[in-house]
RNA sequence: GGGGUGGUAGUUCAAUUGGUUAGAGCACCGGCCUGUCACGCCGGAAGUUGCGGGUUCAAAUCCCGUCUCCCGCGCCA
């Protein structure tokens, strides 16, 4: 093998005449006849290399053989180029190398894609060569940052006392929450572990150990449908704190988010992320996770509703539901054909029976459900929203959380289509006060909003018995861009209190025992309060990297199926490894 | 679980809406070319139109089923 002096990436006409020696991919090959101009790549860049018919007959034969991605390493000396021939597009475009020994270590095949350009293949191709996509320009650079990222999350908190401390991959299934990946146990027949879906009950088993400050940059799975934003397998910046107030987690999460964005991006977040109640984020944006890079926020509507003469929302009011409004600028862009289109995408997707509309047009209404109202009411709207003449307001009644969901969605899909979001903007806050438990109507019970080991917030406790569902938790949610970037919550660190909550939960004492026993039993040994938080590692690198695919910031990624197109994952098993774990496959 | 969109040479796309032998760029193979950097020029090879069935004189195109990628919804404590 020819060792390299230098990469791809750094040769400049301070070099000149030096002797070196590359080695890398052949990114373009370039023929001339008595003249053949190759484009060597590695991950730091590209440097011409140059083959002469006339001083290296021998190497110019083979140079001509040369095939794109082969590998190959060279000697030469490193020559400035004629005038008028320099590429300042490249950064050594000022030199090229003059090659006077070169070895071919591995020809490559026909490629399956272009891998100097990711869009020359469709994405499920792509993945089936992950590793030749993974070596365009935009992934190296993406993996760059991930680890960029994971590094400033290292250094961030190590420097405030944080421990990084690895807990079990294989670990005890528990039915709540998400669906969990299970693996069969061979020693103990019929016996399953899961894969953790967050290192949760760990990590409070930490705090009773006494490791205040705990991390991990941990790999977490969960068994449920995927999404762009959603793969069965992610990695958490996971940690815990013992002796702090809700206050202290949301002041770390700040700083490390702020910390991690100056360190890979050199921006300035905010000093202070703003704070939304739970409540407040539905109520303004049908969100809990508003993107609040602009404004359209939803605004109450009822109280113009029961001066109307509209009998639709009139009946939505008394049955208990919602009517609210937005108002959207540029209402020559939606036709009637547009609106219906949006009608059909909140009709569709979030269960919305209707959405009603009227354009202002001076100081009155037109169009749409205007004839409902008087002028005088139309004034009054136009006056309330302060809209402007030639805006367009769309109205939601329904159930509250079909207005919720669906005008929330529909504030986004107008936010895109009239670019109200400026590009390279950042919106960073804090939904707080989420409900402690939500009522589920399917198996007609209260579920943990968060998950069971939450702090009700001590405000509300006396609500516990009489009114759950009114009760606020110590849990809070970070919010970037309309992604939700992590959550956490403060946990309950009493015995008593986390009975009555299982209570609550309708997780019986037998079944508590079961479950989650060695927690509880651990708390009886001297728990400290304690709360922390997990990030979505991944959705931190994708908005660093400005993707809205996950995918595009991890090396081997899923399909939205959970299947590996790459080695062909999940596959058939051998009967053998079944019978050794008692296994029979049924269905 | 449900909906939408796509699947045509290795690859990215096209095919006048059911009508001749399914075409083009890139890649590949052969030839020419001494300053290119999206090099250029000439030639060649390359197809089970995702798969299975059906309608028709005739199907990439229409119908039914099925597989699969992607994007929302349900789901994701």
């Amino acid at each position: 093998m020819l060792k390299r002096t230098h990469n791809c990436g750094e040769l400049r006409s301070a070099n000149l005449n030096q002797e070196v020696v590359l080695n890398g991919w052949i990114a373009k090959h370039r023929d001339h006849g008595g003249l053949i101009f190759i484009d060597i790549r590695d991950r730091y860049g590209k440097t011409q290399i140059v083959f002469n018919v006339e001083l290296q007959p021998e190497l110019f034969e083979i140079a001509k053989r040369l095939g794109l991605e082969d590998v190959i390493g060279v000697h030469g000396i490193v020559m400035s180029r004629p005038e008028g021939n320099i590429n300042s597009q490249m950064s050594t475009g000022d030199i090229d190398i003059e090659v006077d020994q070169l070895i071919v270590y591995n020809e490559s095949d026909p490629l399956p894609f272009d891998v100097n350009d990711r869009t020359s293949a469709m994405e499920d191709h792509r993945l089936k060569y992950r590793y030749l996509e993974l070596r365009t320009a935009e992934l190296q650079n993406h993996l760059l940052l991930r680890h960029r990222a994971a590094k400033a999350t290292r250094d961030y908190l190590d420097s405030n006392d944080f421990i990084e401390i690895e807990t079990p991959v294989l670990m005890k299934s528990t039915p709540e929450g998400a669906r969990d990946f299970l693996v069969p146990s061979r020693i103990h027949k019929h016996k399953f572990y899961a894969l953790p879906q967050s290192p949760q009950t760990y990590k409070q088993l930490l705090m009773v150990s006494g490791f205040d400050k705990y991390y991990q940059i941990v790999k977490c799975f969960r068994d449920e449908d995927f999404r762009a934003d959603r793969q069965p397998e992610f990695t958490q910046i996971d940690l815990e704190m013992s002796f702090i107030k809700q206050e202290d987690v949301i002041d770390l999460g700040t700083d490390l988010v702020k910390f991690i964005w100056k360190s890979v991006l050199d921006v300035d977040l905010p000093q202070v992320f703003p704070t939304l109640p739970y409540h407040e984020a539905l109520e303004t944006y049908g969100s809990d996770k508003p993107d609040i890079r602009f404004e359209m926020k939803l605004m109450e509507f009822a109280h113009f509703v029961e001066q109307s003469e509209f009998n639709a929302f009139k009946n939505v009011l008394a049955a208990g539901g919602r009517v609210k409004a937005i108002v959207c600028p540029n209402g020559k862009n939606y036709s009637r054909k547009t609106i219906d289109e949006l009608t059909g995408y909140v009709k569709t997707y979030f269960s919305a029976k209707g959405l009603a509309w009227m354009k202002i047009s001076g100081d009155t209404l037109e169009g749409g459900i205007s004839k409902f109202f008087t002028e005088e009411l139309q004034r009054k709207i136009i006056s309330e929203y302060e809209a402007n003449d030639g805006d367009i307001i769309f109205i939601i009644g329904d159930d509250p959380q079909v207005v919720f969901s669906a005008l929330g969605a529909l504030r986004l899909e107008l936010g895109k289509r009239e670019n109200l979001i400026k590009p390279g903007s950042w919106a960073p806050l804090w939904v707080t006060d989420f409900p402690l438990v939500e009522w589920n109507s399917d198996s007609n019970r209260w579920d943990a909003l968060h998950h069971p080991f939450t702090s009700p917030n001590f405000e509300d406790i006396h609500l516990l018995d009489a009114e759950p569902g009114n009760c606020r938790s110590l849990a809070y949610d970070v919010v970037m861009n309309g992604y939700e970037l992590g959550g956490g919550s403060i946990r309950i660190h009493d015995t008593n209190l986390q009975q009555k909550v299982f209570g609550l939960l309708g997780i019986s004492t037998a079944e508590a025992e079961e479950k989650f026993g060695f927690l509880l039993n651990a708390f009886r040994f001297g728990a400290p309060p304690h709360g922390g938080m997990a990030f979505g590692f991944d959705r931190i690198v994708m908005l660093l990297v400005g993707s809205s695919q996950i995918r595009d910031v991890i090396a081997f990624p899923k399909t939205t199926s959970a299947a590996s197109l790459m080695d062909n994952s999940p596959s058939l098993v051998d009967q053998q490894q079944l019978d050794e774990l008692g296994l029979l496959l049924k269905g």
